[in-house]
DNA sequence: AGAATAGTGTCTCTCAGACAATATAGG
DNA sequence: CCTATATTGTCTGAGAGACACTATTCT
């Protein structure tokens, strides 16, 4: 990093991939774009760094999910920064992009956000489906050796819902005893009192993460 | 991303994570800083954006290490953008963070750059020991299921060379006859007509990636 | 009792690690 | 032949998928 303060500086924004769970599958969260350029295509949850108020992108990226989506909590874990002279017609500039996963209930108050299969979001503004697919290889990569679809569910969660958040975000089926088998041992959750209960089934035990951040595994799940 | 373009702008720089393979293990090339702030501190080598120049940031980066490593053809990948008003005492700041793998031999005419233990490189500029930190993780996570390491290696090499490679990187003993029948199993690699032949010992096969990228694998290595 | 979901036990096949055995060069 | 490195073969234990079986609640 040398001394060339004289250098022209280039747009610098933030991009949320807001994800969660749906019955058919993963969603994302998105918001139709007020003014030019793009005016009126959806696209993902963004806006400026506030050089006063963010002390880094990922707290710019917590106010603006809180500011346009109502979430206060989100699970927020950096993606990949986009950038270049193509991706928007105003200019050369980079986005940090950063995925944020939430369980279906917390989205009540997201007015302005609208939800829209993640797979097939229809057309995006600028190189957002590129982001969007981006976040999607991710979490699929990652949730196959990570905690990570845990926290596509709320605090506490059955085991047949965990097994539902897997199969789900990665899109395919995944053997029930054998995942079963390796939550027990790679000791991750805890029990908590109380169980679930649906209209015409036995109960379930209830758990939830020991930890509060995303953890790795050895071998996939 | 809304429109609120009279926002100050965050300096944007890059800095790449040279890595190479030593005898010890991995190396990390630095930079002896000309200038303040961290006036005579080895930093990663990094530079601006140059928006004419430069069509994205991967673009920038291999701008800059062509020119203060004299590298014409890096490995790179993106690692991880840094960013916070904290990380630089000029202001408000954000780095996007490429780590670039190159073999040993092609380091000839990087005249300024200095290497060092890449996991005890010593005090250095900025941010620049948690950037190195989260390469190294990157790379030996990445690398447990992926040709990475591959890439610290010339075009051409032996299997014994690769295993080093693989262990060098990673840090950790590999049991070579499941490397060797993991990595034939994978068909990633092929034949290259010739010997690479030692001093008194059997001469080996030479083998060359089938691609030019990182190809990830199922499970670990 | 019967339906529906939760949870367990077990069999088999595959794969990874350990390590022995064999191969091929130079001295 | 001896040494050093390369390469292959085999044995064994752990783990994953398949799937049947048991458990518990509600109607």
């Amino acid at each position: 990093m040398v001394d060339e303060a004289a250098f022209p500086r280039p747009i610098l924004t933030i991009d949320v991939i807001l994800l969660t769970l749906g019955a058919e599958g993963l969603r994302v969260g998105l918001i139709s774009r007020a003014g030019a350029p793009y005016a009126g295509r959806l696209a993902l949850i963004g806006g400026y760094v506030h050089l006063e108020e963010d002390s880094d992108a990922e707290a710019a990226a917590r106010r603006i999910v809180a500011a346009k989506a109502g979430l206060a909590h989100v699970f927020l874990e950096q993606l990949q920064t986009f950038s270049g002279r193509a991706r928007d017609p105003r200019g050369w500039s980079a986005t940090v992009a950063y995925y944020g996963l939430c369980p279906p209930g917390d989205l009540e108050g997201a007015k302005d956000v609208i939800f829209r299969s993640a797979d097939n979001p229809g057309p995006l503004a600028f190189d957002h489906a590129e982001i969007l697919a981006a976040a999607l290889a991710r979490l699929r990569g990652k949730g196959a050796y990570s905690t990570l679809p845990a926290f596509l569910l709320p605090p506490t969660f059955t085991l047949s819902q965990l097994h539902d958040a897997y199969e789900r975000a990665m899109g395919q089926p995944i053997n029930e005893s054998a995942f079963r088998r390796k939550i027990s041992e790679l000791d991750i959750l805890e029990r908590v009192d109380g169980a679930f209960s649906r209209a015409t089934a036995r109960p379930a035990m209830l758990y939830r993460l020991r930890a509060r951040t995303v953890q790795a595994f050895d071998r996939r799940i």
